[in-house]
DNA sequence: TAATTTTGTCATGCT
DNA sequence: CGAGCATGACAAAAT
């Protein structure tokens, strides 16, 4: 997995570097910092308590970075959130699809009544997966590895191997190029002249394309690539959630709707105005031809390697969308916008967002079940949150009181990340889009679309409870043990709220509430209650994630404290020892000199009687024994209390 | 089933 | 003065 990652970060690297080289811009970080770190923090998040920190205190200041204070993660956050958002309106429209990539290989000229028409049959998810020998066999034809064959034989193949490289692996992207124009370049030269990981990629292709010297079972070779290069390119938003949630079901569906023949070359030209090269042979090639001849994309939509589809995919789901965005630019762009985009739609949106509307009305109880927590408050810090489409839409808007900007902020549950009934029913506006958006990510009780909604259009007398006590397919399953307690006393009460808009609507809005509607002083009582608990549980939990997060810093202080000391007790006994050596020494010089000087009578003076002194100015003085005698005493003294002190 | 941890709630003080 | 936050304490639920 490891391996895997590695290959993909520089993959996307290096694919960045292309996409830059033709004017498409993509911003690395955010994509990588936006997806990777919320699921960091999912599990060992530093501050995931802290997030919750109601956010309609920071929504204004949240353009700014200007974050709450016990947050200063937020910021990071909030950051890359803003790129990714802008990076998304850069094209519009936005495809919550998925689209897998990348085998790369050559197709001949022969080859283009199959492949061109594979680009457009979109519903054949087989394009190499379930025809690995058919795939096999036809590089086994076009493809052999000698590049002076693969001139002879296929002439357009030289243009193959660039976009081969252009997948994201190639640095001189010009000097290829211009190669193309000139002669086919086969593909081992090209893998000879890249990088480690280059020749590593390639090698695959090289062995595609060398059946003499490669005969593994197809299945081996498409598994290889699946594993390698196939890359399910996920909205960013949907993506884990998808995998780790509905992958098992939607696995199917998800292969259907991703897999399809996508010419990243197509993509590449498009956007390559700037190249007069590029340009000119994609104005002089009909659109037809180009899908068949230039690159061809093959989508392994192997569904299984779940981390290829979690982790690989997301950059390259960036990259694919950028790549999408900029190309509509030009007539070409159209074309791809046709070609690829309207297929996107049809496979993405209307499969899979319907297959997980089917799947999410069909849900399992039980799945409720394990999501919510005892009370339906829980403080689950959302992986979604910091990447959740909801913030651009809620910063927007006005009289939303949960603006969940983080995702995670405010009065949040995994129970609402799930379209439960209660909230289902006010969520009026709630479409394919925004579920697999939010629902899946935002583990937040404060989804866009419910908390939107206007307080005015709220209050209708029992709406919550009606489907709760409706639901005939799954209400009855839906059990009133999994409401909160206080859920179910606002049930009991028929409060037209959930638990989460009285805690987290504004104080001022949640007075309108109490005085426009009528409600009865066991209402208010319980209303207030409500918000106060809901509040209070928020606090609780930042307080013990403070105490948990003081506890660690302290013990981290105490190690550090205890390295200290040991560290001053080494350097105390060093220079004990010094001490010690230079004391020696200068006994022995002073009987030395001692030993040299004589009396008034002309003896010489006895070294034990006599010491020397050394004065301010210089001088040596020779003393008797006696005043020295009494400052060792003193000093004896001194250590002895010292001693007397440590014990 | 007991021990431990987690979580919700209340009371209280403070801002 | 009320709302909200912080935190200790307690109890129930979960592990």
């Amino acid at each position: 997995m490891q391996i895997a990652k590695k290959y993909l970060t520089e993959g996307l690297i290096q694919l960045t570097i292309l996409l830059s080289l033709i004017g498409v811009r993509v911003d690395i970080d955010s994509y990588l910092s936006d997806y990777y770190t919320p699921l960091i923090e999912i599990n060992v998040g530093p501050s995931s308590a802290y997030t919750q920190t109601p956010f309609h205190n920071l929504r204004d200041t949240l353009d700014g970075y200007s974050v709450h204070p016990k947050c200063p993660e937020l910021d990071y956050f909030f950051a890359s959130r803003r790129l990714l958002d802008e990076v998304r309106t850069l094209g519009s429209p936005r495809f919550p699809t998925q689209l897998n990539a990348w085998l790369v290989h050559q197709v001949s000229a022969t080859d283009k009544a199959d492949c061109g028409p594979s680009t457009s049959n979109n519903t054949d998810t087989n394009s190499g997966l379930e025809n690995p020998g058919d795939e096999v066999r036809n590089d086994s034809e076009h493809l052999p590895d000698s590049g002076q064959e693969v001139c002879k034989t296929t002439p357009e193949l030289g243009q193959r191997p660039c976009s081969a490289g252009a997948c994201g692996f190639f640095k001189e992207e010009e000097d290829v190029k211009v190669k193309e124009e000139e002669e086919p370049v086969p593909l081992t030269q090209l893998a000879h002249s890249s990088t480690l990981e280059q020749e590593s990629l390639l090698e695959g292709i090289t062995a595609l394309s060398d059946p003499a010297r490669h005969h593994p079972p197809a299945i081996d070779i498409d598994q290889h690539w699946s594993n390698l290069l196939s890359l399910s390119v996920t909205d960013l938003d949907d993506l884990d959630s998808l995998v780790t949630e509905r992958l098992s079901d939607l696995g199917t569906d998800i292969t259907s709707a991703i897999s399809q023949d996508v010419s990243l070359h197509d993509a590449m030209v498009t956007s390559a105005g700037a190249f007069g090269v590029a340009s000119e042979r994609a104005e002089s090639r009909p659109v037809t031809q180009q899908q068949g001849t230039l690159l061809r994309l093959d989508s392994h939509s192997d569904a299984s390697p779940g981390m290829a589809v979690g982790l690989a995919a997301l950059p390259f789901a960036t990259v694919c969308n950028l790549t999408g965005n900029v190309s509509s630019h030009s007539a070409l762009g159209g074309c791809l916008d046709e070609a690829v985009f309207d297929q996107i739609n049809q496979l993405g949106l209307e499969g899979l967002d319907t297959q997980l509307m089917g799947s999410l009305e069909s849900i399992d109880p039980q799945v409720l079940e394990d999501l919510d927590s005892d009370s339906g408050l829980s403080l689950e810090s959302s992986s979604g949150g910091p990447v959740s489409p909801g913030s651009s839409e809620m910063s927007s808007s006005s009289s939303s009181y949960c603006e969940d900007e983080c995702g995670a902020t405010g009065y949040s549950s995994e129970v609402d990340s799930v379209p439960s009934k209660g909230i289902m029913d006010y969520n009026t506006t709630w479409s394919p889009i925004d579920l697999s958006e939010s629902v899946w990510h935002d583990h937040s009780y404060s989804s866009p679309a419910f908390f939107n909604q206007p307080s005015v259009t709220l209050p209708h007398k029992g709406i919550k409870e009606e489907p709760l006590s409706e639901d005939d397919d799954d209400g009855p399953r839906f059990d009133d043990r999994e409401l909160s307690r206080d859920e179910l006393r606002a049930r009991a009460l028929c409060i037209p709220f959930s638990v989460l808009q009285i805690v987290n609507m504004p104080v001022e809005e949640f007075l309108e509430v109490l005085d426009g509607h009528g409600f009865s002083p066991e209402q208010v009582t319980l209303l207030r209650d409500i918000r106060r608990r809901g509040k209070n549980k928020l606090a609780a939990q930042n307080c013990r994630k403070r105490k948990l997060d003081a506890i660690t810093g302290l013990q981290e202080e105490v190690e550090r404290l205890h390295a200290q000391r040991g560290r001053l007790l080494r350097e105390k006994q060093l220079t004990a020892k010094t001490m010690g050596a230079v004391g020696q020494q200068i006994k022995q010089l002073t009987r030395d000199v001692l030993a040299r000087l004589r009396d008034n009578s002309g003896r010489p003076l006895n070294p034990e009687r006599f010491t020397l002194q050394c004065g301010a100015n210089g001088r040596v003085v020779v003393q008797p024994v006696r005043r020295p005698a009494v400052s060792t005493s003193t000093g004896n003294k001194t250590d002895k209390r010292k001693k007397e002190k440590k014990q």
